[in-house]
DNA sequence: ATTTCTTTATCACATAATATGATATTGACA
DNA sequence: TGTCAATATCATATTATGTGATAAAGAAAT
């Protein structure tokens, strides 16, 4: 398979019926449709009367709450943190908006600049990131 | 999707019944068995007496021959232009497993040396190769 | 221990999806 | 026109799935 071919994958519009689906994830059918009435993972329909169909993000999904059952939480608990993923990254979204540059720096960081600090307006926030860590600290706002 | 969930979906086995691998690349069910029949294409079965199931090499195959015929080629003709590739694609494969080193230089190019010449035991083969062009010539063996 | 609730399995029945062979249709080409 | 390649259509059988009901198994609470 090659890089191309993986590449257009992200792009394809392409869903297994529920018996590929119990097969990649592990979990039973029945174990898939009693999540689904329980609104913990989601499927769709491409026409009325059809059978259940899982794109890939539903997938993933499957997976996500197999695995936490398979850890031994309960569904409830799988859907509370799932819940709270959720939010953060909406919350990490809306932090992104405010994203002005990113510079490289020599020494293998990315200096991510949020832009100006609310209560001190002469300075941005800026976060020092590379693999392993991750810092925040303000700098003098350059004059634009 | 993230770029480690689509990196993961190489690994994924997972495969497709004929009606979405008809969905995804556009030809019939009807067309797609008769390519079968006719050795063009591919798919498995997972259990004796199961429907078929196209995984992404089969779909891939698939909008290959799609795509030919939508070009207008024959279907045989089809088969001898993707016999022919399938052919090219292992004499590649040989040479690539020649493949000493890989350097960049600083114009942009790379310098990907094959070894030594047969037929001229003092030089490498060597091809540079930009984005737009690729020319073979020899060079001088380093001593090791 | 008993009860209650959650989670999963099982069963029965209905419908959707697919397989397969036969036949018809369409299109290309000599 | 006749022949062959390619596809569609149809009938019939089998497999896959949906759904509701019920049973069974586990977990949690009392």
């Amino acid at each position: 398979m090659g890089p191309d071919f993986t590449k257009r994958l992200k792009d394809l519009d392409l869903s297994v019926g529920i018996g590929e689906a119990s097969r990649i994830t592990g979990a039973t059918a029945t174990q898939i449709r009693y999540w689904e009435k329980k609104s913990l993972v989601s499927s769709f329909r491409r026409e009325e009367g059809g059978n259940k169909r899982f794109n890939f993000p539903n997938l993933a999904r499957l997976m996500l709450v197999k695995s936490m059952i398979d850890e031994g939480y309960t569904l409830t608990k799988a859907a509370d943190i799932l819940a709270k993923h959720r939010h953060e990254a909406d919350h990490l979204k809306m932090i992104a908006k405010l994203l002005v540059s990113v510079d490289e720096t020599a020494d293998g960081y990315s200096e991510l600049n949020f832009g100006q600090l609310q209560n001190d307006p002469d300075f941005d926030v800026v976060a020092k990131v590379n693999d392993t860590s991750a810092t925040f600290c303000k700098v003098p706002r350059k004059q634009s």
